[in-house]
DNA sequence: TTTAGCACTTTTTATTGACAAGTGCTAAAA
DNA sequence: TTTTAGCACTTGTCAATAAAAAGTGCTAAA
């Protein structure tokens, strides 16, 4: 159990920290606080004790642990209104009445990244919960076609198809049967019902059937399971814990570009605001992940900002918060 | 004029140079010439007084200048046939039947980004190339649907829009309106047409033509310019002049991920595959670019790897060529 | 024309000492 | 009991210095 004063210290240094990432030392606390140094230096050993607080070599000040910040977060932070300025720059892109709501998210998320050079990421909804709207098909030329898959949920993918051969009409007969019999259909379970519903059918009314399936079995197989958008990846430079290390940067860079991003950003359960620190997050040790889960109409995903541990906590919640309200009404 | 020596001691090296970016001695090159180091010292005096060779401080080894590469690539490289290992990636990519020729392209460069620790950089076709092939409307709710545009290119784009009380059928007619009259337009020309050519006629035969209208409008004059693909973007943190100079790799990421390059990287006029070294091209003088153009029936590009000046040219070079042939057949 | 030899420059690395910032502990003050 | 003043002690930072390594340019001889 923390006294008044030791939490104030705590709430200081976090903030200070912050600001600057320099070490703090205890004359520069007893400056703000209304007491002698000698006092907080016992209440920063204190701190430091309890694992809060630590320090980078015996004579230095000291720095938020990766507790000292998760404390901070749960019972310290005070969660101030966003400041007219930003809000201003997020009510334009809110505003534009042109844009489909996907875009909004990401330019909203963009203007996240400009304004506080921390990495955004938009996870879409996960393939299970897409359900096949519609498929178009539009012939290049003699032997390629565009096949364009549309969900429910507004997602679209386009896949390009070659075929010997083959009659038009016949791939039009099965891009109609395709739409009468599966749509609707969660893109998870569509390879299964095509081999099993559409095959044996094709097979009785198409002409070639053997290679028009197949092509089509390869579109679907390959659909991408989750849309993901990164706005603002290499904002991680300015930060300059990470600018002073390459090789941190390398790790971080090459985990937002992998296709298990999306396994590494935990899906949450319930609609809160998350803070994940250091460890508790999959991404790096070095970051935290704040994010929260956003539904719109049948929409839903994930937006989430990627810092250094030491990220304006307080900002970026305020921020995350005003997003998903907009975008939930 | 250089001599049979100067040549060869300018070759050394770059050469060795690019394998490793230490400032090369007389020593070390008179090693591998059968000459003293005083020699090679002479002629590479007289190396740097032609502009080829630089020296980092008054006693340090030479470093090849941007004219020292330029010369390098024109007149002393040697093509060496690629080499089998990454050959044999290559040909995994070309083999597979499956992928649609932009497919091919990309994959291919993913892969050569990979081996060389170079960027990649995939620019489609200009959108005055490219002619409008067909438009597809898919409803998605009440009020929002897609709007997707191909191009006889095989480009695909589509955008959500969103129209309140008006009814599917009438914006069915117009994309039947649109597809037949002015199909085949080339896409910059589109806006022009569909105001003088499209308006007039859904004045006539479509309800709600206005609102119809305004938001096709708005699609069209969105539509991209042009496909930009980046490959292994973050591969310019392998490099050592980069890794080690935060600023320069900012500016270069800056200039990757700006919309203008595009404007950036010159369209060449002929076939060949063309170096631009430093101050040659326009993304950084710290970089060189070496790109080229392909064709592939109505397919057409340009792709390019983009290092530090002391990239292994003869690899690159190599490299592209055989993409470049693989692709165009 | 080439080479051996040498004086000279510059970078790199390690060492030293002085100073600043900060801590922990003790003992006195509140 | 809590707070504070005081002080010895640690560590990092910075500048100065020194020695070693790498390489050059020039001269004079081969």
């Amino acid at each position: 159990m923390l006294s008044e004063r030791q939490n104030k210290i705590l709430k200081l240094i976090v903030e200070r920290y912050i600001k600057e990432p320099i070490p703090v030392g205890s004359k520069a606390v007893s400056k703000i606080l209304k007491c002698s140094s000698a006092t907080v230096r016992n209440d920063m050993g204190e701190l430091e004790n309890q694992g809060l607080l630590e320090k980078t070599h015996t004579s230095s000040g000291r720095i938020p642990s990766e507790a000292g910040y998760r404390y901070y977060v749960d019972n310290l932070m005070e969660l101030k209104k966003m400041n007219a300025e930003d809000m201003l720059k997020l009510q334009i892109v809110f505003k534009n009445q042109q844009l489909a709501l996907s875009d909004v998210i990401t330019k909203s998320l963009q203007v996240i990244s400009d304004m506080t050079n921390y990495t955004a990421v938009v996870l879409g909804s996960t393939s299970h919960e897409n359900l096949l709207k519609q498929i178009e098909v539009v012939p290049i030329d003699d032997v390629s076609m565009i096949v364009i898959i549309v969900t429910d949920k507004g997602h679209v993918e386009h896949k390009n198809i070659k075929l010997n051969d083959v009659s038009i009409d016949e791939v039009k007969k099965t891009v109609g049967l395709i739409n009468n019999l599966i749509s609707g259909t969660p893109i998870d379970e569509v390879s299964r019902k095509l081999e099993f519903e559409v095959k044996p059918i094709i097979g009785k009314y198409v002409k070639q059937h053997e290679q028009i399936y197949n092509a089509f079995y390869h579109v679907f197989s390959d659909f991408t399971n989750q849309e993901v958008n990164i706005m603002g990846r290499s904002k991680m430079l300015e930060q300059p814990e990470f600018s002073s290390n390459i090789e941190k940067i390398k790790t971080v860079f090459n985990k937002l570009d992998s296709p298990e991003l999306i396994n590494n950003i935990v899906e949450d359960d319930d609609n809160n605001i998350k803070v994940y620190i250091g460890n508790e997050n999959n991404i790096d040790s070095d970051v935290t992940v704040i994010q929260t889960k956003y539904k719109n109409g049948g929409e839903e995903g994930t937006i989430a900002i990627i810092g250094p541990k030491r990220m304006e906590y307080d900002r970026v919640v305020s921020m995350l918060e005003y997003i998903k309200d907009n975008i939930e009404r």
